[in-house]
This record gives structure tokens, sequence and C-alpha cells, in this order.
DNA sequence: TGTTAATTAGCATTAATTGCAAATTGACTC
DNA sequence: GAGTCAATTTGCAATTAATGCTAATTAACA
């Protein structure tokens, strides 16, 4: 995702207007390496500018994946996560904390899918599933429990 | 996933039950390469056994999982998919008409993420996208639509 | 400073999935 | 073959994530 500034040119000459709510995400999502849900971004934005909507959270997000300023990522558990880095890289989680980090992994672009005759590949996402350094270390602690390939059966956020 | 007779056993191993239900289902997963949906199956279900509850159908969807007799997969459409198919393999989507199909991925398994230092890793899953063969020869049907990478902005099931 | 179309907020709605409690029913015992 | 009891099924309410809709507001330009 380009900066702020960068960002407010970009929207002006597509006929989009520079609001304070926008301005805000744009700061807080630029250079953001924490992978927030639409209600944690959401939960920063009130505390800088309280009053800010949900609605107008998912709405900007929206808007800057619908630029190709931001990446959607679905790691499985029940919300999407915004990702602003756009560059060729792809994501380890940590299925102990749920913590997600962009990884960059070396041949990933070069992989073909055997069994799908003349399927046209367009995207490639590698997602590594495991335990992050700081959990193997204490053994286990808050975290999202249990297998993250089971959604159905995850804790949800206890709001 | 195993036979729905080796199933039989192994759910009375574990002091479960066997019950029309779980049969019919276990029918219906096993060797299924259509990835349904939760609702998807209860539909086909339904009509095997009408009074089918689809409560019914994610409890043992989800139990079935939990014995490690079938993956929960999820492309980014809204709901989860189920895929009986448990050996080592990855993912296509297509981005017109939605379908997934298995691929073996050769060289998947030594993947390596760098950038997450002392990650331990267990699971590595490759997510394909593209257009399927059906899909690039008859230009576009009923499908999708839009690219699957922006949930937010997905036409929803009509039901 | 006025005009107007874009945006925001807030609430209702939808979709996917789980929680819960009452009624039902496998499986085991006698 | 009947009785017992815990497991299972149903059906409905509840929850979570996200979008639809609309009135009120406001940025951007003339």
């Amino acid at each position: 995702m380009r900066s702020p500034v960068e960002l407010v040119s970009a929207f002006r000459d597509q006929g989009r207007k520079i609001t304070p709510q926008r301005l805000l995400l744009f700061q807080l999502m630029h250079e953001n390496v924490t992978h927030p849900t639409a209600e944690a971004l959401y939960a920063v934005a009130s505390a800088n500018m309280p009053g800010i909507s949900l609605r107008t959270v998912y709405q900007t997000l929206n808007e800057l994946a619908e630029m190709g300023e931001l990446q959607f990522i679905d790691v499985g558990l029940g919300a999407t996560r915004f990702d602003p880095n756009i560059d060729d890289h792809h994501h380890v989680v940590c299925d102990e904390c749920g913590e997600i980090r962009d990884v960059h992994v070396e041949g990933a672009a070069g992989l073909k899918p055997s069994g799908a005759d003349e399927f046209s590949v367009t995207d490639i996402g590698v997602l590594f599933h495991g335990i992050c350094k700081e959990c193997s270390v204490h053994s286990s602690r808050s975290g999202v429990s249990r297998s993250l390939k089971s959604p159905a059966l995850q804790a949800k956020s206890s709001k």
C-alpha cells in the first residue's frame, strides 16, 4: 500500500474525496504488519477518532482493495484479515496465538498444479501453519486454541 | 476418508453410535470430489432422507474432521468446504465458477518460509487461483463473478 | 459562498455456524 | 425381546462477519 500522501492523490485522481476518516485509516494501515481484522482496525481507529463507524472501516478497506492497495487474506478463522503488503509474499499462521506473519517463499512462483489439466493459474498462495517462536517458548497462552484446520470447532472471539 | 464400513467400526470403537443419518453422510462424503459446503451436502442428504437436519450435517462433518477423516478447506468464499481426501494434496479454485479441484503439487512439501525465524511448520497449503478449462472455453457463465480475492465484494448466493 | 455528488453513520439484513434443550433412539444388559 | 441410559437428532435462538439501504453530512469545485 502506498503512503497516505500518495493515496490522497490517488483517491482524488479517481474522483474520490479525502475525508478525515479515510486519512486516519490510510495512516493506520500504512506499513501495518499486524494483519488486522476490520473490527481490530475499527478499535484502533475509534481510539483516535471517536464516532467513526465500523461501516466506514469496511467501506474504506474495500475501496483500498479495489484499487489494489491492499490484499484480503483468509487463514480459515472467521474474519478476513487485511494486508497492506502487496508485494509477492505468503503467510505463516501460528495455530497457538493466531498471529500472521508475512514471509517470502523461495520457489513459490514456480509451483505447478498437476491433476487439473488446462487450468490457467493467475495467483498462487502458500499458507504455513505451525507454532511461532514465542508460543513454543511459553508453553500455551491466551491463544486461538485447537487446530486452525477445524474452523467449526474454533473458539470465537469473546467480544 | 475411510469407507462407510470402516467408519462404522471406527465410530463404534470410540463409543459413538451409528445412526441412519450418519450412515447416509458417510456414504455421501466417501470419495466425494465436489468439496461441498455444509448446505450443499445437506441438500443432497435431504433428497435421500427428508427431515434430516442441517444441524446434524454440521455436527457429523465436525466429528469426521475431529477424527481426522476429512479436511476443512477455506478458499475465501463465505462457506467452509469439506474434503474427504486427506492425502497430501492442494487445491485449485476457479475464480469464474468457484469450482475447487484437488491437485498434487511437486515440491510443495519442501517449501520454507523465510522471514519468520524459528517458526515450526506443521502444515503447508498451496492454493491456486485461476480459470478452469470449462470457463475459459465458454466465455463466462453462471459463476461466482468478480475476483475471489475480494470477499467483501462478492456476490452472495441468492438463496 | 453555493452546489452537488460522494461519503458517513447507523440500523436492518443476510449468511454461516454454533449453543441449547427437549424428544428420540442406538447399544448394551438381563 | 424389553429396559435403561447416554448419545444423538431436531429445531430454534443466538452469534459473528459483512453488506444493503437511506437520511444527513461534507469535500471539492465552480
